[in-house]
DNA sequence: ATGACTCCCAGTGGGAGA
């Protein structure tokens, strides 16, 4: 079982690079389970025929400009289908959750914050704790269970290009990685680091200033699995060519395996 | 460096992202 989050900002100009991708992963294993981020898309304009015929299922929760999220399944449709936190009043379409293959699957955009004096930032660390609370829940009832998505939180200096510069800044602020901190608390584990990593391994880099090609980024991007399945995580990655694409996403999308029970 | 790039909605510029 396969599972990814990316954020494509904008699904209507990343469809084909979607396509492209779940194509050349399906060379090696397909992928069955997937969250977007930043569709950009009302729901009339979601190109679900394409993605059909792909081969997925797919629910939608998106709104005009900003925000916007997706899951995908292969073959079978999900179950239990949630969009944005129960209990949460928010204008902003940043969550969709469903059961896959017997997984409970959360995929998330988290706010960006803007800066750490910000009303953003008040919403953000709102927003986390109404999330903190209903993942919670979520888990009490279903064991099995991946949250993943864009974060916009860089848990630890190794996950920043240059910590210095970035310390105390937007995504690197202690309240937001305290707030990540909170969601480990619950029973999750960083996929990511249960495994031996290329040092600057980022998620995320910068359109400006050639940061790609220097290799300045952030991990932003993260999957986090719960203790029920932690045992079953055989590999997580980044899979970093495809922010290599010729109109990329600023966001590469990020993978797990998981091994049967 | 109050920048840089990309996307969106707009409309010959500006907000937001991270």
């Amino acid at each position: 079982m396969k599972l990814a989050t990316w954020n494509v900002n904008s699904l209507a100009v990343r469809l084909p690079q979607l396509l492209d991708w779940l194509n050349a992963e399906a060379a090696t294993s397909p992928v069955d389970a997937v969250v977007l981020q930043e569709t950009k898309l009302t729901d009339d304009k979601f190109p679900r025929a394409e993605i059909e015929a792909a081969g997925y299922q797919v629910h939608f929760h998106g709104q005009r400009t900003y925000n916007g999220v997706a899951l995908l399944s292969r073959g079978a449709a999900p179950l239990d289908v949630v969009k944005n936190i129960p209990g949460l009043d928010d204008a902003q379409a940043r969550v969709i959750a469903g059961t896959v293959h017997g997984i409970r699957v959360i995929g998330g955009y988290f706010p960006n914050g803007q800066a750490p004096d910000s009303d953003k930032f008040i919403y953000k660390m709102r927003w986390q704790d109404a999330l903190h609370d209903w993942v919670k829940a979520e888990l009490a009832q279903h064991p099995r269970l991946v949250l993943m998505g864009d974060f916009n939180v860089a848990p630890d200096d190794r996950d920043v290009y240059d910590p210095v510069g970035w310390m105390n800044q937007i995504h690197c602020t202690p309240q937001e990685r305290a707030q990540f901190q909170r969601l480990l608390g619950l029973g999750l584990v960083d996929a990511f680091r249960l495994f031996e990593q290329p040092v600057k391994s980022w998620s995320w880099w910068d359109y400006r200033n050639l940061a790609f090609r220097k290799n300045q980024g952030l991990r932003i991007d993260h999957i986090l699995v719960s203790e029920a399945l932690r045992s079953q995580v055989q590999a997580c990655v980044i899979a970093k060519a495809v922010r290599k694409n010729e109109r990329p996403s600023d966001h590469a999308p990020v993978l797990v395996q998981l091994g049967p029970a």
